[in-house]
DNA sequence: GCTGGTATTGAACGATCGTTCAAGTTATGA
DNA sequence: TCATAACTTGAACGATCGTTCAATACCAGC
């Protein structure tokens, strides 16, 4: 069933592609009213203003990444192996196919600062989310005996997160694939140790 | 010798304090006169442009970033316990001091795209010059049987840089120090494994 | 077919953006 | 002391920013 009310599911992600690309203060609300065929008034009235619309490209950014994470798992054997699927496809997939290389959570607490409180602590929040979801496949793995229990989840979450920043800040620094690839190896080398 | 003219060094400092907390395009050309108590025109006889500007500063951090590495080097027994006292300060001394959590050269490639060419390959080539130095200090590091020569100084670089962008951002993102450095401390051993 | 509410339109608002430049001020050298 | 060069000033420019709102178009229920 087509309405002539706006298609608010489609709105949001072809903002997000924008606010991904750019960042939220290169991104005008003209860049998205013509990315969304919409008009300023319709917009407002859907969204509330600008932070309101980030701040629900935040949440569906987040929501798609933990629906990417669940796919990689279950398309896997083990729980370790479908998370270096994640960070694989993440670190390298982004490059050509996605908005930015750089993970959109990550961008916007570089951006942004007390000027935009509750975005930063929103993005900071579904940060921590994914770090949640590391943990847990991570308790998982041991309890399959991939990976011993010299640390807790908790801290090796903490260790993912590092490096899930790290690689993709650093494949957007530098061109090259294959020595990304390589680091992506040494992570999950560690992990076993 | 006190000149009429306005200082350069300082006007700089005091504009890559500002680009450094805020970003490229929340900092307002505005902002920057009231910081460096000039006037428009003053500005643009010494910097052309605010992209000229910002250039300048990105410049002044790296340069800065340089001098405080080869000073933990110098006070340190060894090379790697110099490079762990580099990183230790970027990661834990930035949050209190510094304008940003993260480091400017990541924030800024994070946040400007091919619509700043210039700026962003700017930043590129000056994030591989740390990356170089690097190198050159794990060089010393084998030479002096710190660490083992299985892995190519390059690529231990590499890692090192990937650490160092991801525990800032992750710095940025968590709050509590304690696990920072518990995060630190795990990088290193892996580095003599 | 008419009516009442809901959604959309696009011109317009004041604010702020990066930048320019004629006018004014200060330092220099003869 | 005065002409000239070097530098600073601050008002002003056009463009664009996020946002508003009266006018218009649309559709459901009677």
């Amino acid at each position: 069933m087509t309405t002539v009310k706006h298609d608010r599911q489609d709105a949001v992600e072809k903002a997000t592609d924008l606010f991904w690309a750019n960042g939220f203060h290169a991104t005008s609300m003209r860049n998205i009213q013509q990315a969304v065929d919409m008009r300023p008034g319709s917009i407002y009235a859907s969204f509330g203003s600008k932070e309101g619309l980030f701040k629900e490209t935040l949440q569906h950014y987040a929501r798609a990444s933990q629906a990417r994470l669940n796919d990689c798992i279950a398309a896997s054997t083990s729980p370790l192996e479908g998370l270096k699927l994640f960070i694989r496809d993440s670190v390298i997939g982004s490059r050509t196919s996605a908005p930015s290389d750089i993970c959109m959570l990550v961008k916007t607490i570089a951006e942004l600062t007390n000027d935009n409180a509750e975005l930063l602590s929103e993005a900071k929040g579904l940060l921590q989310q994914v770090e949640v979801a590391f943990a847990a496949i991570l308790v998982q793995a041991q309890e399959q005996g991939e990976i011993n229990r010299a640390k807790t989840p908790e801290r090796m979450a903490r260790y993912l997160q590092v490096q899930l920043m790290g690689l993709r800040a650093y494949a957007r620094a530098n061109e090259g694939d294959a020595q990304v690839i390589e680091l992506i190896d040494d992570v999950f080398d560690s992990l076993h140790g």
